[in-house]
Order: structure tokens, then C-alpha cells, then sequence
DNA sequence: CACCGCTAAACTGTCGACAATTCGACGGTC
DNA sequence: GACCGTCGAATTGTCGACAGTTTAGCGGTG
């Protein structure tokens, strides 16, 4: 999920990677984080030698993070004017979700093929960690729990470049979210819409997969854009 | 296509931008051509000096453009160690094409549901310029104008997200089919084969479209993925 | 009071320089 | 002959500086 660690899925190797000395990267994680707790907010100036001094550090590797996170949606730049913290609106919210849907379907159905028993049990503790969270009430380590179920079951259909993708559409859409300030369903009601799917996966049937994941994903959909639209008008 | 007007397809705006000035994205067009026609071939070494020094700038916009590159997929970055010219093998070329068709399938379908008559006709006459190009013999330009037809269809589906995507599918399989040398089929063959398309799009005819799409780019998808194997064993 | 142009401050894009790291060649060792 | 460590050249990551542009504030004008 960080940008320091690129390899954090290896696929099949021994050791992941060092931890990156990259400034850039770290500088990267720090931004991301400041807009995934409301420091930054969308539509905000972000300026290159301001934090470059509160980073101590000069201004080449804060334009290296800013331009990374451009590339990954989360800031725009304006050239000549600077960078901005990209600001969602509903609309582009939802195309982020339809988008999301055509991979996570696409990955989910490729998925069914190849899944062993193994890999659903897997997938089905994944989703006992998200209702044992909804108990504790540790709402944040859930959504983000969450989102790692979503992206195991994408990585399940085996296309690596759908996963990347998928994990930078999970970035924009807490970054989105986050400027909610609130949840958008009952945390106990989203763990267990999760059972549905393992149900599928166990029967490997590929037709009620599709189904209930897309009614899956668009509940959140609509419950997401619906509050957006009514917060912001 | 270029990353020197990022907005090449403004919505409606009268008036295009002018060509920005910015030397980071001029110097990317000019590795984006270099890979594009063969004078950087894939895994080769990119030295920031040796591109500042040809190009006569600093390294900074060298650094920017590599990164941008990077973050379309064209370069591949190893810390410290520099920048390389993204090799691509059949499995990935594979996973590019399973993503292309998830996407133009899903914004394929999409459209039917929004499409005017006046869109088919404009998908029918760039057919028409299709088969006139390949009449001409102008394959690289008949090439650029078919990934354009492709463009026109993901557009009409309404996702500008899901286009961009499209964008930079396109960019990634024409790198990587570069350095193949040859077309994957007959220039004739591949501009008649549009026509199915306009036919379920003018009867706005989903199910049929998305089988005759399928078939279409698995066609491409087949094509190209066997000549790759055969080239690099 | 709204609008316009001007001035100063702030900021971006670009540059050249330096330290730390990496790469390649060389010679030494088994 | 293959392997290992060393040394120098080349390269990356980072830094501070400068020119041109943008922005914000201010006073003038209708």
C-alpha cells in the first residue's frame, strides 16, 4: 500500500525488499498519509518548498513524491501553478467505482478457474479478521482489511497488472472516502455481505460470483456517491 | 498520445492548449519516439547524464520525463541503479491484452446504451479511413488510426477514467509490438474486421457487439502473443 | 463601489555541483 | 581457469541557487 515498499506482494520470492532509503518515496508515504487523515485536504495548495522545509530536506525529492502521487490520482498539477490535492467529486467517484467493478468482476471470474480450497479458506479467514474487527469496533484497521480481501481476490485471477491497478483505485477511493469523515455502512453489516462471495468461491461458480459481487460492490457504490452528492451539493 | 498536450481530446473545449513548453514532457515525447521506432530497444540502459547531454538541459526534466514514462509503463526504475527501457515478454503482453478487452468490453457495452447515430457514423467513417489506409499502404499511420477507432468506442462509454487507461494500454502494446519489426496481420484483413462492430453498433445490438468485440481483439490478442513467443523463445 | 493596472513577494522550472553508491576492469589467490 | 577483493570512473540522489512567471495586495480611476 506505501510507496516504499513497491514489492510488497512478491510474487513468490524469499525476502521482500529492504525498506527504501528513497526520500522521495517516504516524503510519497507522508503526503499520502496527510491526506488519508484530513492534514491535506482536496482542492488545498500543496508548495513544493514549504514542505520541502518542514521535511528538511530539498526541494527536488518532495517534486519526485508529488509527481508520483500525481501519477497515482491523488494530486493534479497545474503547471506553472503547482500541485493541488486532487478534489473528487461524485461524479468521478463514480466513474472510479464502475471502473473497479469491470476489474474486480473480470479478476473475480478468472479467479474461479484457478482458486484452490486453500486460497478460499484464506479469502474466508480474511473475512472472519473483518467481523472480529467490527466487534472490536476498530473501524479504520477494517476498511483497510477490507480492501485487502477485495485485493486478494484480485490477485487470485492472476493478471498482476489488474492488481496494481486495483490498488491504486483503493487509494483514490479512501482518499475519496476519507473526506466523508464517516463510514458509509454498518461495519457489521459489511463483514458479513462478505459470506456471500466465499459461498460462491466454494462452489467455484462463477455466475453467482459475478452476482453478488457486483450487488456487493454496488451497495457501496451507491451508498458512497449517494452521501457525496449530499454533502457536497 | 503525446505527453506534450496531455488533454489532446478536451471535451468539448473550442480550443486546445498550446503546446506546453515544458521541457520534461517534450523530452518524454522524444524517448516515447526513440523506443517507438527503435533506437531504444527494450532493457537497454537510459543515462540521465547521456539524455541531458544529448538533449542539451540539465538532468531535472531528463529525471521528470523518465519518471513519467515510468509511471505510464514504458520505463522500468531500479533504485540507484537508473532507468531502463521496459522489456516486455508474452505473459505480460498477455496480461495487457486480458485488461485491454476487460475495459474496452465493459466501455464497448456502455456505449450502446448512449451512443447517437451520429457516433456510428463517425466509428463508420474512421472504418472507412481504415481501409482507405491500408489501400495506401500506410500501415504505421493505419495503426495509430485504428488504436484511434478503439479510443472513439472506450470514449463513448462515458468513463474519461476508463480512457485514459485506454491511453496508456495502447502506448504500452505499441512499445511492445514495436520491437517486433512487423505488422501481426493483414492490414486489409484487420480494417474489414471493424465492420461487424459498426453493424451491432448500429443495430445497438450489447450482446452481439461485446461477442463480435471479444472475438476481434482476441483475434489481435492471439496474433500478437504467438509471434512473441516465437520471437523470444 | 466595482474595475483596472502596477509592484513586491512567492513560487515553479531549470541549472550546475557534490557526496554516496554502483559498475567495470584489474590483479591476486586457490 | 574460476573466484574474490580492490580501485577508479561513471552514475544516481540530493542540494542550493537563479531566472521567469504567477499571485496577492494596493492604490488609482471611472
Amino acid at each position: 500500500m506505501t510507496n516504499t515498499d513497491k514489492a510488497s506482494q512478491p510474487d513468490g520470492a524469499l525476502f521482500s525488499e529492504l525498506p527504501s532509503a528513497d526520500l522521495a518515496s517516504r516524503i510519497a508515504d507522508q503526503v499520502l498519509q496527510a491526506i488519508g487523515d484530513g492534514r491535506l485536504i482536496p482542492g488545498q495548495k500543496v508548495t513544493e518548498a514549504q514542505l520541502a522545509r518542514e521535511m528538511g530536506t530539498s526541494r527536488a525529492p518532495v517534486r519526485e513524491a508529488l509527481r508520483l502521487l500525481e501519477s497515482q490520482g491523488l494530486i493534479v498539477t497545474h503547471p506553472r501553478r503547482g500541485f493541488f490535492v486532487h478534489s473528487y467529486d461524485a461524479d468521478e467517484l463514480d466513474d472510479i467505482y464502475d471502473l473497479r467493478e469491470c476489474l474486480e468482476l473480470h479478476a473475480a471470474e478468472a479467479a474461479v478457474a484457478r482458486i484452490t480450497d486453500a486460497d478460499v479458506n484464506r479469502l474466508a479467514a480474511q473475512v472472519e479478521l473483518l467481523k472480529q474487527l467490527a466487534h472490536e469496533g476498530q473501524i479504520q484497521e477494517q476498511v483497510a482489511q477490507d480492501y485487502e480481501f477485495h485485493r486478494m481476490l484480485c490477485a487470485l485471477g492472476g493478471n498482476m497488472r489488474v492488481v496494481r491497478l486495483f490498488d491504486q483505485i483503493a487509494t483514490q477511493l479512501r482518499a475519496g472516502i476519507a473526506l466523508l469523515g464517516r463510514n458509509y455502512d454498518d461495519p457489521w453489516e459489511i463483514a458479513q455481505s462478505h459470506d456471500v462471495l466465499i459461498e460462491a468461491l466454494r462452489h467455484k461458480d462463477a455466475a453467482r460470483l459475478r452476482r453478488e459481487l457486483k450487488e456487493h460492490l454496488e451497495e457501496a457504490r451507491f451508498q458512497v456517491v449517494a452521501l457525496f452528492r449530499n454533502d457536497k451539493g
